[in-house]
RNA sequence: UCCUCAGUAGCUCAAUGGUAGAGCAUUCGGCUGUUAACCGAAGGGUUGUAGGUUCGAGUCCUACCUGAGGAGCCA
């Protein structure tokens, strides 16, 4: 007998045909049961008839419970009633476990709350919705990777233990290290890349990144993923033009082969279809004016709040890249723009309708005197760098890379309110399991 | 760390300071085209914890615990 995934059912029109599966929904109606059957793959509609079936084979399907373990045998027939467009007229049903009704699977098809949904992270994942996001996030950083694989850059990938702050400014977890010593858990893989990309000219890593801060919004998890590419004989417009074609790409790919699943999550296709090149470009400046003139308590000098990055945000209907930051509020390692030297040359990627900061980058400094001297004004221990200033002293070249965090991206093309829906086992300042 | 809000049945929520209830889920019964099916019945409670006020507290007060939203910080 040929088994087959719930995806593939339209290949199978007419035939007779075993899924394996659980029984995500049952409806019974006297001497016909509509039982839902899940795979991973889809949901299938079947049908049993209690005239086509032998009473035991019925029965058993009549009492079973939401979850149970199965495998259905049946002939699948194309039918415009059944959600998927495909139904299964059952003929045999084998149960692998049947759920105890005794402790039935607590997920029912009504509503639950936040709380409750994380407390069952573990069970919840297989509903309809979580499983849609999931599957985007899979195609966000499929083709986040086949971009980059395409566009010859070389996946590095970057340690997890770390011997010290890359950015020294935000909280980092620490850990113990076999006897006295200890190590934290990586923020950014980027002081690295550098390393890589005089390596081998266009890296990336791409992994779980770590951060200690006390934050608890909708856009926080303190573990979450972040590709990170980084370029050699590179600059600042070549973090823009890279960064926006990376998005393009990865916004393209998620609307051709995900269609259903951002049906399921009911997102507005127009909103994601709009975002092509080019992308709105304002300097830090500019952004600053605007946000005054909305209102906003900013100051020159100061960092985009919560609210600014909405109202940047708002105001567009692609991503905008904002650059040219003043230097004091930017991580030691930029560049500072040759004609004025209080701004970085680095850029921020703001996605539309609120969900803030999505790329953050820009140009690294390749001269290792003014690298020093960054070093000592952010009291940085020089020894634990020195193999970064060796960058510096041997062929040395302008660079240039950015991060893109996978769980705001995600968030941001299936439209949810918060990211901690957006991976599997989402890591929270006050959760930790399961 | 700070601010705001919330904890009542397995879940989602009601309940003027005066007998703790409904829907869903579970079990039983009915229904041959259901779409979070529907209809009928049954079982299901230490109202987050500890104190306090009161004749009487789910309700008011205090502390704590847990969670949610936000600020700061950040992708």
């Amino acid at each position: 007998m040929t088994r087959i995934t719930i995806a593939d059912a339209g290949r199978h029109v007419g035939e007779t045909v075993q899924i394996p599966g659980w029984l995500y929904n049952l409806r019974r109606s006297g001497k016909i049961l509509f039982p839902q059957v899940r795979d991973g793959t889809g949901i299938m509609q079947c049908v049993a008839q209690k005239n086509a079936l032998p009473e035991e084979t019925f029965n058993a399907l009549r009492h079973l419970t939401q979850e149970s373990s199965l495998i259905v045998t049946g002939r699948i027939r194309e039918e415009q009633r059944a959600p998927g467009g495909y139904e299964m007229d059952v003929e045999g049903v084998e149960v692998l476990q049947r759920v105890a009704e005794e402790e039935p699977y607590p997920i029912t098809p009504k509503e639950h709350g936040i709380e409750f949904l994380m407390d069952q992270r573990h069970l919840w994942i297989r509903s309809r919705r979580q499983h849609a996001i999931l599957r985007v996030r899979h195609e966000v950083i499929r083709a986040i990777r086949d971009y980059l694989d395409s566009h010859g850059f070389t996946l590095v990938d970057t340690p997890i233990f770390t011997p010290a702050a890359c950015e020294g400014t935000t909280t980092l977890f620490e850990t113990k290290y076999f006897d006295d010593d200890l190590v934290y858990l990586t923020q950014s893989g980027q002081l690295y890349n550098e390393a890589t990309a005089m390596a081998f000219g266009k890296v990336y890593c791409f992994g779980p990144t770590f951060r200690a801060e006390r934050s608890k919004t909708r856009r926080h998890l303190t573990e979450f993923w972040m590709v990170e590419p980084e370029m050699a004989y590179a600059t600042l417009d070549d973090v823009k033009q890279v960064a926006e074609e990376l998005i393009v790409y990865v916004v393209g790919r998620v609307v051709e082969n995900r269609r259903q699943d951002l049906a399921t999550l009911e997102r507005d296709l127009s909103k994601l279809e709009s975002v092509q090149s080019p992308f709105p470009r304002i300097s830090y400046d500019e952004a600053v004016k605007f946000l005054q003139e909305k209102g906003s308590e900013i100051q020159w000098g100061g960092d985009f709040g919560g609210p600014d990055e909405t109202l940047l945000g708002e105001a567009h209907d692609r991503p905008l890249i904002v650059d040219r930051f003043p230097a004091a509020i930017k991580a030691f390692y930029f560049q500072p723009d040759p004609e004025r030297p209080e701004v970085a040359l680095g850029a921020d990627f703001i996605a539309p309708e609120g969900y803030g900061e999505i790329v953050g980058g820009g140009q690294r400094i390749h001269d290792p005197d003014l690298l020093l001297k960054r070093i000592e004004e952010h009291n940085l221990p020089r020894e634990a760098f020195n193999w970064y200033i060796d960058l510096r002293r041997y062929g040395s070249v302008p660079h240039a890379g950015f991060g893109m965090g996978v769980e705001r991206v995600v968030a941001w093309l299936c439209g949810l309110e918060h990211v901690r829906e957006t991976i599997a086992f989402p890591r929270m300042l006050y959760r930790t399991r399961p």
